[in-house]
DNA sequence: CTGTGGGCGGCGAGCCGACAA
DNA sequence: TTGTCGGCTCGCCGCCCACAG
């Protein structure tokens, strides 16, 4: 069998409150199970399972004049978990099985503001590239982050704050030791006010629930309060209105305005953050009244140095893309105008959530957790946790999801790569500059650190711990390799790239003609799709 | 002029989506401007302001057969926002000028557990004080705060930790200088996505919000998901059905879920949280799943110790009280059966929001924030400050906002003291003896550190600051005294204990008949009403 | 006097086809 | 072929009173 897949961008329509998603046609007959067009108006229930084995229920329909294809009930709520929007993405994948997958790619939603400089607009030529670092140095994201006068642990993730995200995913009756410093228990838990009603409620339901599932949220209530305590969907086109709310009498009036503010941002990095998710992990005033829905995420577990002398860097690098009309997406390769863009406020971001919830937060889960404990890589396939570090494969494909390995120069240490579109005219052009520039800057900065990209994994063992190992001892905690063998592991689960045989949800996507426009090179089309298909599970928030 | 006050406990009725709030007769009468009551259904609006000085309208008519006093129109919005629940308890103030205040204090809600060992039911001796401590020391919500093999600082709060907070709140326009490491500027902040569309949308608004009203949470997408993305009232009787939901389809299903778990805890120290509240601050793996809607917050800072050698803590002491009906709260002192409960997980706590928010954060905000500033402090009456930080207070009066001074011994320090009750039988016998039990823990436990409890200015300087120095400017921060004067200066603000002229919202409450069944000796009881008020202006979640 | 519940109107969510790009 | 819109239904929120404790 052969997987069928399409992916399309959602429109006002599919994401207003007023009605469902329409399904283009071809996508439906393609990854829909057939519905009997006998009858007046048929319909089905559909299943589909995200990546991380969440299902989600749709009733799929076949109705209207002329008739189109409709997902109607179930889809609003899957629109208002997901928090999705207009330009977001969606993708479903019919694999061999028949069983329907389903996965989401958030727009990027950075619009190139006055505040951002838009370097990529410019021919960048060998010598700009240093203008270009130094220009990001002063005015980029990435300046807030490093420190000049420090060394480089302000740029590190603290231990602690992965532990500290771990910790949230306590179940009951579950201890947890963290690295002979502190012993939460149930019974400590339950000590919460929070938590007893909880255990009253729902203590069985507690390991049902993905950890990265939870929503963090203060409990708001000034009237003028900016954000929405819900998950409603923005309304677009509507805005916001009554602007005087010193006093405020009627709910309409804060949800409207509520509303009509989407902080669909910023978690766990999954989403697109730029500065903020960055800042958020090398600690403190960085964040933001605007960077709220999100708990201390794990972004950081790779930005990480590596042991106390090294000075090694890993930085997962982003770029985002965004979203290609219907399937055309398949067409990585081939630019359209319009159909792409490179969007890119280039962030850091740990393991996906899923990754770490399937590998490290179960190994916590299970009891107690051993400082040091490898037998996850061991299922690792080596060529693959090698290409994932190259940053080949990131440069020639734009993979979004790759990781760029680099070794931090002496001090001081350059900064990082700030990559963002300024407006979107001229993308066929202009793309093609970035992938230069991409390419240029990534040789760049990964000519000294290529050719130890291979030896990933005593490099990565220590990954997640910051350095300065007496101070985080001090703390009382110790370094676990933890979420780095998850990341890598959820990686090579999830998105088995450039392998021979590329799959996606475990499917795979080498052979036969995958959704209606591949490319002719099955192979290559084939990886690319692989890396598309990457960043969309990646780059999916862990709803 | 007199202040009118009134109390009361929130009904089911009262905080159902079905109606408004019933208010009490005497209470409408005395506290709210006089209706017509000429009129067929006379009502006006009402506004009223909180603590953080936000008004809340509502609509006060006097209808119905008999007739009474409702609030209509509006309540539900504020019900919705402070997240209300019956057993919690509405406030309200009419002072002299008119001027109508509000406060609310939240129901403890915490049922004693199974896990939750019920020291108080016993009659505790001297000589089981030591055991009480000692149950503690293995039991209680503090072991994990302690780290037995680490130095005093693991209880500490990390200064990021609040700065951290502070850095939420920038707005627009704005900068942040904190200690010289980190410079966001509002540029850096629009590179941000969410803050992009806050950008174009509301901008002008930013200024009015309360940094504390914003709500954190991250997106959140599992149909499963156990977190309301809203801010749903719960629903009293009606218990969570369809526990499964693999496949979840129907919104509803979810939402009843969610609004069944009612997470209405743990905010910035303004909600009892009892152990996960505390350990938040002291830093890694407590938090909890549960305990989501909530900011990292500002608890810790009075949890710290001063100086590098001093060893001394200052922990901030809370007993919560179950609400009395009506105004009988006035009647402090006579503990009546059924009307008075000592629920107490006790729980550290740091200034209220709006102590920080009023004072340390402008003082942020204007600007760039120097290391020590000591400005605030001066307008403190230096009275007030002992009495706020002496035990006496509190133990005598049952003061739940007061706060304890508290000499850690030399290594190992003590654990903390633990109260809570056990089921609410025999209120009456068990309250008294919970006050003795608490003025003989009290007496233990400030013996040494009650003669210096007045020379708190110098304590406190350094009071936010965790100690440990270098490690801390190794990270690029430095100690900043800021929350610490804010929380003096707020308490005193706000209210003034135990002064010769006591105070609530500004109010002087010494004078006249307050409320309507005052005791007999005005002075004390305006002592024992403005702990009471004190503890509802502290207890109040900063919505 | 006041807590609870039924009645009921208003509004928003969501399903439908019409219509046009 | 499919994005958007008006029409429509339905359920929940919230204002009204009745009734009972």
């Amino acid at each position: 069998m052969i997987p069928h897949v399409f992916c399309k961008t959602l429109t006002a329509s599919d994401t207003s409150t007023h009605g469902g998603f329409s399904v283009p046609r071809r996508a439906a007959e393609d990854c829909f199970s057939p519905l009997d067009y006998k009858q007046q108006r048929p319909s089905q229930e559909l299943v589909a399972k995200d990546l991380h084995g969440i299902e989600w229920q749709f009733r799929h329909i076949y109705r209207g004049q002329p008739r189109r294809h409709l997902l109607t009930t179930g889809w609003s709520a899957f629109v208002n978990k997901k928090k999705l929007a207009s330009e977001d993405a969606v993708l479903f994948l019919r694999g061999g099985d028949g069983e329907l997958r389903l996965g989401i790619r958030r727009a990027s939603q950075v619009k190139s503001g006055a505040s951002i400089p838009s370097f990529l607009d410019q021919q960048l030529s060998a010598s700009s590239i240093a203008s270009v670092l130094n220009a990001i140095s002063t005015r980029s994201i990435f300046n807030i982050c490093y420190n000049p006068r420090g060394n480089s642990s302000e740029i590190i993730v603290p231990y602690h704050k992965f532990t500290k995200s771990v910790a949230r995913y306590s179940s009951s009756g579950m201890s947890f030791y963290i690295a002979g410093a502190l012993v939460l228990t149930a019974e400590h838990l339950f000590a919460s006010p929070a938590v007893v009603r909880y255990n009253e409620l729902q203590v069985n339901r507690l390991s049902r629930v993905s950890p990265w599932e939870i929503e963090a949220s203060g409990s708001m209530s000034a009237p003028g309060s900016f954000v929405v305590p819900g998950a409603k969907r923005i309304r677009v086109g509507v805005p916001a209105t009554k602007p005087d709310f010193q006093v405020m009498r009627d709910t309409n009036e804060v949800s409207d305005f509520g509303e009509s503010l989407r902080f669909q941002k910023v978690l766990q990095g999954q989403e697109i953050s730029g500065i903020s998710t960055l800042c958020a992990e090398i600690d403190a005033p960085s964040q933001h009244p605007l960077e709220m829905r999100r708990f201390p995420s794990q972004n950081g577990s790779r930005i990480s140095s590596v042991g106390n002398s090294s000075r090694r860097l890993h930085v997962d690098f982003e770029n985002y893309f965004k979203g290609t009309r219907s399937c055309e997406s398949f067409q990585f390769h081939k630019v359209l105008p319009g159909q792409e863009a490179i969007s890119t406020v280039p962030h850091v971001r740990g393991p996906t959530a899923n990754q770490v919830h399937e590998n490290g937060i179960n190994n916590v889960m299970n009891g107690f957790t051993l400082p040091t404990r490898g037998n996850s890589w061991s299922t690792l396939t080596p060529g693959c946790n090698t290409r994932m570090y190259s940053s080949a494969a990131l440069i020639q494909t734009s993979s979004p999801s790759s990781v760029l390995l680099y070794q931090q120069a002496s001090s001081p240490p350059p900064p990082f790569q700030a990559l963002h579109s300024g407006n979107e005219k001229n993308l066929e052009t202009r793309n093609q500059d970035k992938f230069h520039v991409s390419e240029r800057l990534a040789r760049k900065l990964t000519s000294c650190s290529s050719s130890e990209s291979a030896d990933t994994r005593e490099d990565l063992q220590g990954c997640l711990y910051t350095g300065g190992s007496e101070e985080h001892n001090q703390m009382g905690f110790l370094p676990l390799p933890l979420s780095t063998h998850s990341s890598l592991r959820g990686n090579a689960n999830f998105v088995s790239m450039c392998e021979s045989s590329c799959k996606l949800f475990g499917i795979p996507l080498t052979e036969g003609n995958v959704g209606t426009s591949m490319g002719n090179r099955p192979t290559e089309s084939a990886c690319a799709y692989g890396h598309e298909n990457a960043f969309l599970a990646c780059n999916e928030r862990q709803l």
